[in-house]
DNA sequence: AGTTTGACTGTAAGCGCTTACAATCATCGA
DNA sequence: TCGATGATTGTAAGCGCTTACAGTCAAACT
């Protein structure tokens, strides 16, 4: 382990190397960045010394010197789950293909602590950016238009936002969901959703809640929601603080799988059985949602297409080419067995 | 979105900032980063310029001429699974705390990816990095040596290996799990791994096991071994294998949660019962071992320790101090409901 | 009044790399 | 044999920011 000397021995630079192959710095950068530039010769001798020293460029000075970085940033609410990982990943494997390196942070839902994010990430020298979402600070936007970074919005697709944005309608989803439970029968409904004073995507789908009841001539007024934060234990814990009201509920709906794997765990503990005495369901199709048993009812999201379809939709911003506006992908419903008819009273 | 001029206007610059403040660029450089050299009057016009330009550093050019970024990288094997999320998590609070940024990684699980990534992080000016598990390329140690890169190996503690890490010893906690579940009676026992070609964990678990064999008399040569890659699905399939066999394993030990909650799921839908048919193990802990049913008997890893730990042995190494020595954690068994005595047959 | 002092601010030298432009040189065709 | 040609290589001007060092100036002393 590196303890011994306090004194860290510079690392070579270009002009190490230059000097040890007994080349100009320029022929050094021409041998790593244009090879077909460099003569067979020297280009091994270059190499060489490269090996010898160690040498590894500054990607500062690169930066500074070239004017880009061929880097583009995500920033995620979270990686502690699995949501964005999938989708993530897609991104990235796209990306590769165009030689990009994917630089990710994680803004823990909080927009200002997002903002911090995409100014770092853009001061870091990402040339794009992925963002999940359209709640974000005013500055954030203004940011980003002054400095004309490119980037587009993931994860939701709503009509009427202009930016461009890859993604699906929460909100049409959840409504096609919530129908389903009331038509089941289901009147005493619960929600677990998500905190949503910063996150459009929750939002969305809370209103689509309501939109299925007033369509259903319910009033959303009797809709109990318990808002709490992102985490398997938070779902528990909200699900048996249901369960004590004195009306329970016959249908918790959940503003995610992660929520919905919690209240089902919870279900267990308490002995209430699902769908029997009381149907759960979630939102967006983690792979959780098949294992745990009984399977749950949720919603699928395209996590993989709006990955990849986001890059595309970044590099060709990249590239000053035309995107072709928004694009709106399909959110369906996955019937499993957490959703039942409403148990008779 | 910024579609319009293919010509970007060009950030704003500290001169610009300067020019817009009516002061020197030492001056607004100072402001920013050390405003109380700074008269009140003075710091606010240049703030207001800031704003108004929408101005922020060039990372490269600060990198390039403070010569130092306060970044450090990690590089874990994937984002996919939880498994090193919550580590992850912890290692990037502690280094908040010292006003440190992370940059995360992804090698895939490959030695040839990691040395990549490695050299990418440092000349993207990584100050110091987290690495899992010993195995990787020697040269990629050579270069870390080379350019006193403080490293730290983490996920493993392996007594006898001279680098600086924290985790815990696989081997170990692989055995007495085995140990017990050879006292339990079982004597056909099968395995699911992680491909362990350059996964040194992997390679510990399954030696963990065969040590307890031994120790109990049996020959490891009658262990039934299936290798697969990371995923539930995986998981699945390799159980489903193994109950083709004409003579049926009494006791599944998997290698990672993961791989157990696939070969659960596939016991489930193969009618299997667990552990009454079959007896099945995961290992590291994450969440999902506590949301499946039933629950599954795990190894607890302690993750946030090491993130932690890590962090705090990265930062020391950093300023110069001593770290201190490598340190083990415990990892223990969390006996839940997915391990049984043998069936008699 | 003449210094001294301390608080601010400005000047300018790099940090390591890319790249336009210039120089060099062996090879080729006339 | 001589300039033309093209392949290589070298020269040197920045890229945007930090920071040592040097000024400037008003307040505080003597």
């Amino acid at each position: 382990m590196p303890t011994d000397e306090p004194a860290k021995i510079d690392p070579p630079t270009l002009e190490d190397v230059a000097a040890r192959a007994g080349v100009s710095t320029a022929t050094v950068s021409r041998s790593l960045n244009a090879p077909e530039q460099v003569s067979r010769n020297t280009r091994k001798r270059v190499m060489a010394a490269v090996q010898d020293l160690g040498y590894a460029p500054n990607f500062g000075a690169q930066a500074l010197a070239a004017k880009r970085t061929n880097t583009f940033g995500a920033i995620i609410p979270t990686m502690e789950n699995a949501i964005f990982a999938r989708g993530l990943q897609a991104f990235q494997e796209q990306l590769s293909e165009h030689g990009i390196t994917l630089l990710v942070a994680s803004s823990s839902y909080s927009a200002e602590l997002e903002e911090q994010q995409i100014r770092s990430l853009v001061a870091r020298g990402a040339d794009a950016l992925l963002l999940i979402g359209h709640d974000r600070t005013p500055q954030s936007y203004a940011f980003l238009e002054r400095r004309n970074i490119p980037y587009v919005v993931a994860w939701v697709y709503a009509s009427g936002k202009p930016r461009l944005s890859i993604g699906f309608d929460n909100r049409k989803a959840m409504a096609a969901l919530a129908r389903r439970v009331l038509d089941l029968g289901h009147r005493s409904i619960a929600v677990i959703t998500a905190e949503y004073a910063e996150n459009d995507r929750a939002r969305e789908r809370l209103a689509g809640i309501r939109d299925a009841m007033r369509e259903r001539d319910f009033s959303p007024d009797e809709l109990r929601i318990v808002e709490t934060t992102y985490a398997i234990s938070n779902g528990a814990e909200a699900f048996a603080r249901l369960m004590r009201d004195s009306q329970r509920p016959t249908a918790v709906l959940c503003g995610n799988d992660v929520l919905a794997a919690g209240a089902l765990m919870m279900a267990r503990q308490l002995g209430i059985d699902v769908p029997g005495d009381v149907s759960i369901t979630g939102f967006d199709d983690i792979e959780l949602s098949q294992i745990v048993s009984p399977a749950l009812t949720t919603v699928h999201v395209p996590h993989r297409e709006m990955g990849r379809g986001a890059a595309r939709l970044l590099v060709a911003l990249r590239n000053g080419e035309d995107p072709g506006g928004s694009i709106e992908l399909e959110a369906t419903i996955r019937w499993r067995e957490t959703l039942g008819p409403a148990r008779k009273r």
